[in-house]
DNA sequence: TCTCTTTTTGACAGCGCTGTCATTTGAGCA
DNA sequence: TGCTCAAATGACAGCGCTGTCAAAAAGAGA
């Protein structure tokens, strides 16, 4: 078994002349079958298929990358965050497409702010030789990088992105409807003063979180107050200094919502310096369901989102664009879901 | 700037004719110009590098390949890990030597434990044409796989390897000293019972960081007692239980090191849930520095380790192997430092 | 100066595949 | 049966580079 692959590995790879020879047809027949191209014959397309898995075959992408217009070659476009969980998934996701489509997948972490941006998104297009780019939150929101990859003719799918493109590939899931339900949750757990850390203005969930917890407060008849609301960067250190905000309000919020579970960690760091007791003092709530979600203590009660089953699909309707097929994109966002812990508690 | 990168993307790229052409030599010089080859008169290296730089030229990878016996492709294959802070620094070296030596950086997760895991090094040595791999810890200890790869004459790199191989690139950092330091910090905190939770056996750090605590314990006069050393995973659960069973002691430790943060958050949470103070009550230490061990509470007393030095090391001179040229392995190894924060305090 | 050796340079095939275009096949129909 | 025309198949060039080997240039020695 080693021994076959290193012979293939090596010299005598099975190519595409010996498929040719075993179905008795021409390598360009061979090319059309492995291509899916129209205009072979059943009967044909069957016998060079049982060739193919005969002989294992396997084309050499140098050599389609050589002769044809495609590279095979997907980018991932993203922000290096300090806290990988989310991308973790995205990257998850997205491999598994390119696996199952026969793609590879190439990283680009960026720093953010960067002036450089449109320039080092260019090379790495251009250097790399991209057939396309997936773009998660929040990469997918500079007007610069899309105006670059359609300049490009470089298709590119987005995921949870904050505006609509129209005609472009873009995956999202239910932020607001997760943010009103876990708000709703909040609510009737008797709490009125109910905080909210929005996340980075730049990402497309935040928007939607904070307009789910405002529906959610006018629902119930609770009084939007705009001192209960502060703003975050999705960072721990952003949700430490906005809860010491919210605590020094002198009728302080009995349960904190912050847009992320890193902040909400932030939000219980500054508890526990306090010496607030979460639960029983205040209530946390995150969003994303990331590991710290569950290691640190009490346990935090959050919003989960399918990030890798999102970066998967996102891939997926590339590829199917890449190689002109006619895709349809979906109508329906992707599900959240409350996942409830101990961080928070009945008044 | 746009409508160049677009030119070169598609139809007019520079090739290597053009660059002859305007050099005044053959493609062939230019050739060897471009991987460095011996033979060319230093005046004509000059002429054909300014024509290069002049024209922007890249190499084509895929022609590369295809008629050359390189890939210029490099493989990571690594344990798909829940907690991602370690993989992300090993990412981003890898990443950074791959593009600085003009390799591409291809990804390959496992999940472990895995039957089929020298089958699947093997189909993605095999079908992704890699020059060379990666194998960060635990990886690198598999003895099938180091087999396979030797087999394949496919050279690898390891990070942070257990055992050693003679002739093999490989990078570790000085656990065991770091270990022994931040056993002797705790000592002479006055601590004198003190726990000590191991790692996932099959990882190289578990053992040395091991010995270190013993060997200060004893530096020190502590008697070993070996009812305070409880058995791990890396995880945060195995951090838990190894934690409710040092609780269960009659005498039970004022101190405990977790060969992990993760496994230290365990720690952290049992003793909130018995509602033990830390650090008043129990000291926690963890290891490696990752992003939980500044987010919980208190933030965790630790031990850093420059993974992304040592993961762009070991790649670099994984590159710089498969040129051909002369390596020589790094004989220090990579220095962690102590990371002194709340989890830990004088008795 | 000439010859012999070493260094430098170049001509050219060919890697494995796809795109183009020509040719063959066979189905449908008079 | 022969004819037409679309469908199916194949021949072949060529993508941009490296490996091989031959040729030219430059030194070295006498």
């Amino acid at each position: 078994m080693v021994d076959q692959a290193k012979k293939k590995a090596s010299k005598s790879a099975v190519t595409i002349v010996d498929v040719a020879a075993l179905a008795g047809v021409s390598i360009k027949t061979v090319s059309r079958v492995v291509n899916s191209e129209p205009n072979v014959r059943q009967s044909t397309r069957t016998r060079v298929s049982q060739a193919i898995s005969e002989l294992n075959y396997r084309p050499n992408t140098a050599a389609r990358v050589l002769s044809g217009k495609r590279f095979y070659v997907i980018g991932l476009v993203y922000e290096n965050p300090n806290e990988f969980s989310y991308m973790k998934d995205v990257l998850n996701g997205a491999l598994k497409a390119c696996e199952a489509g026969g793609y590879t997948l190439l990283l680009l972490p960026l720093t953010l702010p960067n002036k450089e941006l449109v320039s080092e998104v260019q090379i790495f297009a251009t250097q790399s030789r991209l057939d396309g780019v997936i773009l998660p939150a929040p990469m997918g929101d500079y007007s610069e990088i899309n105006a670059l990859l359609d300049e490009l003719e470089i298709p590119f799918a987005r995921i949870a992105p904050k505006t609509d493109i129209a005609d472009n590939i873009s995956v999202v899931c239910n932020d607001e409807e997760a943010s009103y339900s876990v708000t709703k949750f909040v609510i009737e757990q008797g709490h009125t003063r109910i905080g909210f850390i929005k996340g980075d203005p730049e990402h497309g969930a935040t928007d939607k979180r904070f307009n789910g917890y405002k529906s959610a407060l006018k629902d119930f008849k609770l009084k939007y107050d705009s001192k209960l609301v502060c703003d975050g960067q999705f960072s721990f250190e952003s949700g430490k200094s906005a809860t010491r905000k919210l605590f020094k309000l002198t009728d302080r919020p009995t349960a904190i919502i912050a847009s992320n579970d890193d902040m909400a960690a932030g939000t219980i760091y500054e508890a526990h310096e306090r010496g607030l007791n979460v639960p029983n003092d205040l209530s946390v709530i995150g969003f994303d369901d990331t590991p710290i979600a569950s290691q640190i203590w009490p346990p935090l009660t959050t919003v989960r989102q399918p990030i890798m089953e999102m970066a998967e699909s996102a891939t997926t309707l590339l590829i199917r664009k890449l190689r002109g097929e006619n895709i349809e994109l979906p109508d329906e966002p992707f599900k959240c879901s409350v996942v409830t812990r101990a961080s928070t508690m009945h008044r």
